[in-house]
DNA sequence: CTGAAAGCGCTAACAC
DNA sequence: GTGTTAGCGCTTTCAG
């Protein structure tokens, strides 16, 4: 690597000269910048960026952990953020926890070392199931900031950005039930998570106002993975009276697509579904799964935002959540 | 944050004698030693990841250039090389290139200034059509390495990990003629793409060696996105005739099964589907879809091996080249 | 056994 | 306009 040293060497000035230059600074006549500048281009030049890190106390650079990158929610989220990130001038070091506990907390302590100004983080599903946060409370003491998206912890006081899950279901829920469905099952398989209990809430409360509802609600939380279309199908098999389902999570609408089509139910005369998958399914059903989209790209540009703001701006204002407003896509599995 | 200098200072000792106690070094009593530890645990000192980067000249962190997050394929590599790098003590900084050229040569430029030792990557599609790897060339020069994973070139002399891709396909076609197929079909997206490029020769070469075989090699290349469902199913109202599918990227597989299902081909009786799709899909369609399963987890994994170990061995041996094997995985849509 | 000092590459206050 | 110096936090040689 070329350094400021070696470009004062061959140009016979000192180190400082050199960097005033490369800033235009001018304390620096006008003629030495040029050559400083020319012969910096012509040796291909770059600042060592951890020597800048060094000095400035600031890395430039945002440490992003997501529970598992293989959910397509979180792959778009990741994407918002490098895209923005690096439209702002910043680096993203990417750590995966797996949804464990201890991988979030590895991750968290590996780059609080001066290696990121601060990060963007949704909490692991261990996480949430202990409820317990104090790796990330301690971080928030050390004065590195954390924006916290999508799975959040009331125990933490931060910056968040969510949407409005309860209304997202709740809203979803009065739709089929203005499409006169009077059988109406929840299915989700994110029955720990936070955003997964607040649309069941939704669910749950659209049915309880409704009038002349008179069916019981049926939620259906399905554990562990694997399960997924064996109890779908079980569903099927054990109320057939059901016409309307709502999906909360990423992958269970399509699946229960894929099921009903199989059974022969009529979409969407006989049965409405509408899912909270990411558009990228779309194209592998037919017809095409109606959604409560979720606008992923703007919780990642958001986020970054948001954590941006907090670097740049010392002064500390209170904490903001940010929800982003989600919108009902009404497609061919509903009328 | 906790300095050297701080608990040098309350332990009345000099720092240098702070990092050898806390690396234990046999210069220090073991008394001191003791002190020492016990009070940077006390304070949860971590030493400076910058700082010691910056002395070592290493930064224990890898540079991962992807074209497309949202790309499954991609986001399972990723996933695999964050595993093995975290396991091996590494970071990694995730830049995304879109596909384009532009993005890809900011992403090495910004990062090749001390930021990381080495990059994983996989070429931007612009970078694949134009041939133009003049960029990854200069990053080598300055003798940082690079492993290339499944988008390679031969312009560039550096350790690559990639599968059989004429082989694969050339298998898959082999297996759909054992089957007694005569009108096999080819369908892509990735016509612009070396690893496209390779699989389609090898259904060609299959097709070219099989005695027996009438018809004439069918290439359906789809370019531009969107119009795939529209242009599979054009291929079956135009070809009725076709009885065997090799979709050679990630999504046409499923999307083909989907439209042959609504255009009421009996499957696998009349018509056998191989696709190259994650096993990720596959719980999105009934019955399963055949695949070549690309072992994506071990492409990531080799390419994080090559790279420390290119990192580790300054005796520079060779590039090698790493040929991740694949397997034929028959489900329910062949014979 | 412990400490002083140099230096990784850079910036910036302060000379000259 | 240019150079000297100190220092970011750390490691490591060399002296004591």
């Amino acid at each position: 690597m070329v350094t400021l040293k070696q470009l004062a060497e061959q140009l016979s000035v000192s180190v400082s000269t050199v960097s005033k230059a490369l800033h235009n600074s001018d304390e620096i006549s006008p003629d030495t910048i040029e050559r400083v500048k020319a012969l910096a281009k012509f040796l291909n030049y770059k600042p060592n960026k951890l020597a800048v890190s060094l000095k400035s106390s600031k890395t430039n650079t945002i440490g992003v952990i997501i529970p598992n990158i293989l959910n397509h929610f979180f792959a778009k989220a990741l994407y918002a953020i490098e895209m923005e990130a690096s439209k702002q001038g910043y680096d993203i070091i990417t750590c995966v926890s797996n949804e464990k506990f201890s991988k979030e907390l590895d991750s968290l302590q590996l780059l609080s070392n001066g290696s990121v100004d601060g990060f963007i983080m949704s909490l692991a599903e261990e996480t949430q199931v202990a409820n317990d946060v104090e790796h990330i409370n301690a971080i928030l003491q050390q004065n590195i900031p954390i924006v916290l998206f999508d799975r959040v912890s009331d125990k933490i006081n931060t910056d968040k950005v969510i949407i409005d899950d309860f209304d997202a279901a709740y809203q979803a829920t009065k739709y089929l039930l203005s499409e006169g469905r009077k059988h109406i099952a929840l299915i989700s398989d994110i029955d720990e998570l936070s955003v997964g209990k607040l649309r069941t809430n939704g669910y749950l409360e659209a049915l309880k106002e409704a009038g002349n509802y008179k069916s019981e609600a049926l939620v259906i939380a399905i554990k562990k993975e694997g399960s997924i279309e064996g109890r779908i199908e079980q569903l099927f098999k054990t109320n057939t009276s059901i016409d309307g389902i709502i999906a909360i999570d990423n992958i269970t609408g399509v699946v229960a697509l894929q099921k009903a089509l199989k059974f022969n139910y009529k979409i969407p005369q006989d049965l409405s579904i509408i899912g909270f998958s990411d558009e990228n399914v779309l194209q592998f059903t037919d017809p095409k799964l109606s959604t409560v989209s979720q606008h992923t790209l703007d919780i990642g540009k958001a986020s970054v935002e948001l954590l941006i703001n907090r670097l740049q701006n010392k002064t500390s204002r209170d904490t903001e959540t940010k929800t982003i407003k989600t919108k009902l896509q009404l497609r061919g599995t509903t009328k």
